[in-house]
DNA sequence: GCGGCTCTTGACCGATCAGTCAAGTGCAGT
DNA sequence: ACTGCACTTGACTGATCGGTCAAGAGCCGC
């Protein structure tokens, strides 16, 4: 849908945005109907389709704004830093920042995953968040920081302790994210194990 | 649904929930129909309704037998293994191997975590699961292997890690399940960081 | 071959769904 | 005050949904 908006339509795309996201998250997609959404809004069906030409249309909006808004948190966050080891972790905490403000999209983003004709859509983006990753961990392989492995199993191993982490400790146990995002950071930089002083050798 | 199936009613139903577990993998749990699974297997209405009360209670059986299958392979992959960080070790390989086989449950999983009804059957499950992987973390804080951090979380850590890998690099690009779980426990026990070695101080 | 159980059939039900459209309202520019 | 476009209304459509049920088929012990 292309159309030209005023003001006041801006304002109702918005809305219309907005309450979905709220009913898709707690309901899930297929269950919340369109007839649903109008309601809600205590406006008439044609409204919806003045805007979008239709329910899966409106939902790749969603998703597209959401992955939008996290990667311009992630760039902000990156801002100035140049050591590959710290963009990494402030990577961490914007997507952890993020995350916490805005549970709904994350499970929105998770059931896309599931769904065939959503998933593309979400590759792309993740796609570009892992190849910057990617590129950070390069970097701090050829810096000597990082350990000489796949930059693009390690991007994914930090997307993986992040987007858990974030479900469980920030959705459903409600602590504060900077901690939750310092112990991410912590994990994935040094791993579980306790170091093995130099020269201790079992016998 | 609890009946007395002769064998060929106990056929039955395992047809009725392979068919069901692809349909709902390849096209979502919504958009596949009651209609679509008997017709896929020739049969008519009726025949679903004699093994299930609902389309609902299908999914959560497909859900509670996965989650067993998994758990069965995970405690086999264990025994006989006493040393704490191996047990971890092992725990993530039984994962990757059963989730390279898998790969449909392992969506309906990640689905069925985004809907409200499906999410309860779900997290007595992965409860369970990660109790058993923090007491394995426990037990190597307490022999001095493990650093001493929050086992529940290093648990979910580890979830985290061996789920996405599993995702991307086994379901998407078809790696060797061995390879992937190999590449997850190392990140996971040893971190990204290179080791400083001891005495250097940034000066 | 008879009775009784498991299993199967498929027409049918009411509800609900995404999406359409002819008609009308509100508002901005002139 | 008139014109034209942005926006809104809600009844309507055809399809499909999950679920029911009366009737009957296959099968097993006797």
């Amino acid at each position: 849908m292309d159309r030209r908006l005023t003001p006041r339509g801006r304002e109702r795309r918005r809305q219309l945005m907005a309450f979905a996201t709220r009913r898709f998250a707690e309901n899930g997609y297929h269950p919340t109907s369109v007839a649903e959404i109008v309601q809600g809004l205590g406006v008439g069906k044609g409204v919806f389709y003045w805007y979008f030409t239709s329910k899966d249309e409106l939902f790749l909006e969603i998703l597209k704004e959401a992955q939008q808004d996290l990667r311009r948190a992630q760039r902000q966050a990156l801002e100035g830093e140049q050591d590959p080891v710290r963009r990494i972790a402030q990577g961490i905490r914007a997507t952890m920042g993020w995350s916490a403000e805005h549970h709904e999209l994350n499970k929105l983003v998770q059931f896309a995953a599931t769904e065939e004709r959503f998933a593309p859509a979400l590759r792309r983006g993740q796609e570009v968040a892992v190849r910057d990753a990617a590129r950070h961990v390069r970097d701090g392989v050829a810096s000597g920081q990082i350990k000489d492995l796949d930059p693009d199993l390690l991007a994914h191993a930090i997307l993986g302790v992040t987007t858990q982490l974030a479900r469980v400790f920030l959705h459903e146990r409600h602590q504060p994210a900077d901690e939750v995002a310092d112990a991410a950071v912590t994990v994935l930089l040094e791993g579980l194990l306790v170091p093995e002083p130099a020269g201790t050798v079992a016998r």
